[in-house]
DNA sequence: TCCTCCGCTGTAACCGCTTACATTTATTGT
DNA sequence: ACAATAAATGTAAGCGGTTACAGCGGAGGA
């Protein structure tokens, strides 16, 4: 069932057939109507690649991220994917794991895909050695690339993220404030975003007059039980009256490290996690989280994109340049529950 | 760049180049390094869509889920998705949610994007009103369905699901073994699996000596605060002493309700969860859950796809028909942990 | 009545690739 | 050395749309 048989159907060239499947203003009623009859009749649906083809858009975003079942990235996903759809556009989607040649081979099969920009999903792509970005810097003056939480400074690719170093070092002055005299910080990953942190961690600690070299900060890996081991070997050496996490992830193992330590929250210990993913409250105490607006930051990444892609036009139909802010950040939220006194 | 401008370069037709890209076997060695010569220098990069059109097949699954948020769903996308890729499927990802329209346009939207296949996940997509799966049925003449954890039975519609009568059965038949005397099931949500699970407390109680009016059965809404309310009041009515949930996400209502109340678990209450995501172990104290076995489940699912989308050829080199069980059922694993006593 | 203009419709080229088939070139046997 | 055969290569017709441009008929003005 292609564009031919259903304008044979209706009687009709192929261009009415195709005018009317696009909307355009200038077929008859007439015609509109025989077509559409038959194209309902006959259950047609266009063939998406051959209209990318002849149109030379495919109205399609390539979305890459390293793990899909990663709680936060998921939840990316999901707005990312809703938003772009509501928007008539569709997503390809990639998990690309943390391998710098996945990724590569992953970005090269969306290009092949003909996305019309990439949506790179997490802090996990701005990689430490720089030459290591080279193939999304070079993606980027092909197509546009949208960094959420991640930013790599280039033409063509747009960061939009939550203001990690903001929120961390207002964890850091709530704890503070609220009587807390020895804070560690655990996180688990390197990666932009977790430089971001630990800047504000010491930002924080700044504030408080608190000297660097006072400042805890350890790392783990990703599993609950790990970090719990962590800190409790942490406390082993010299105790300390609260944590701050790199994650809700990590906080939930900051929380099991105090429960097997027999250490009431808040009372003896307080948490402070970050995102506030549904982790936050999933946990028992719930936790209090920095809220690092993770729909606002893929909502507006949206609408940047879509702006790119659609610029407005001049009154002879041509595409007015858009400028947009290459780097968009967006303040977060502390979200106090039951780990913390304050 | 286009495969012209390669053949023009490399200075022979674009059948050679085509033959080249696509690994075909009846190329001179030296036309072949001429060629990959000069698609390294210009990093050329077929047009998918272009091949699609020519080939018929976009080697594309659509997959369709109700919210990608999930942690369920959020697991199977991406086992899914990286087990298609390595096939050499590339995915389109859907977040339908849970309303019957959005769900046919997207199953249209896929459609038109001409996916090989269907991919299913979760068992929303199992509608009450019989007529309101047609559309699904009707696809199915067309591209096959894999249905993860759901189930219709039509031509061209297959599925995998995990056990979820014999899983809850199961978790049934050892609370009461372990003493429980008052067990009370709690779930969140109407769907083909939902009536499996219910179908295993039934039959779980059935295996004890309990009659059908003394099995209690409770639906709560989704949220962590609403179950562990609802369960409140349950407990007032009548005292229980284990609750089987429906899914981890109830499990951690029902831990949040006993911690409430200063029931100790599991001495004053057992509870026992299923599907074993991340949200088992993240819950404190670590949730007993029935494992759903999700990454089989998924893994069954590509590769019964793989077999219906390449099947074995003869030595005419025609398609050999393959026959696949329309149902895969995949056996559960109780997974013992803190809230129980067994 | 004839010409112009406009709205609608149709024709055909093109998007970038695959592939059946024709053609050329290389290899082998006698 | 030459036909027969096999291997490599090229040509051209699709795949299913979009769209520039040409053509057509009818309304309105001179």
């Amino acid at each position: 069932m292609n564009i031919y048989d259903i304008s044979k159907a209706a009687g009709v060239s192929i261009a009415s057939v195709s005018r009317v499947i696009n909307g355009a203003d200038n077929v008859s009623e007439k015609t509109r109507k025989k077509v559409m009859d038959i194209i309902d009749e006959y259950g047609y649906t266009p063939n998406a690649y051959a209209r990318g083809l002849g149109r030379g858009s495919m109205k399609t975003i390539g979305i890459m991220c390293s793990d899909s079942s990663d709680i936060y990235l998921a939840n990316a996903i999901y707005y990312l994917e809703t938003d772009l759809r509501k928007n008539g556009y569709n997503s390809i989607l990639c998990c690309t794991g943390y391998d710098l040649e996945t990724k590569k081979a992953s970005f090269e099969l969306l290009k092949s895909r003909q996305v019309d920009a990439f949506i790179l999903a997490g802090s996990k792509y701005v990689e430490k050695n720089p030459e290591d970005n080279q193939y999304i810097i070079d993606g980027a003056k092909e197509h546009p690339v949208m960094m959420v939480n991640g930013c790599i400074e280039a033409m063509g690719i747009y960061s939009v993220r939550s203001d990690d170093m903001g929120g961390m070092k207002e964890a850091f002055t709530q704890l503070h404030e609220s009587g807390a005299k020895k804070i560690i910080y655990v996180y688990s990953s390197d990666s932009f975003s977790g430089e971001q942190k630990i800047e504000g961690i010491k930002a924080g600690a700044k504030k408080c007059g608190i000297s660097e070299e006072n400042i805890r900060i350890v790392k783990g890996k990703k599993s609950y039980g790990d970090i719990a081991e962590l800190l409790a070997a942490e406390y082993e050496k010299e105790a300390f009256d609260s944590i701050i996490a790199s994650s809700d992830t990590s906080g939930i193992g900051a929380v099991k490290f105090a429960v097997s330590h027999g250490l009431r929250i808040p009372e003896d210990i307080q948490i402070v996690s970050y995102n506030n993913s549904k982790l936050a409250e999933a946990s028992t105490p719930e936790l209090t989280s920095v809220d690092a607006k993770l729909e606002e930051v893929c909502q507006k990444t949206c609408d940047s994109l879509m702006k790119l892609l659609n610029p407005p036009l001049d009154e002879n139909g041509n595409a007015l340049p858009v400028s947009l802010p290459a780097r968009t950040v967006v303040k977060t939220k502390l979200v106090k529950r039951a780990t913390t006194r304050f």
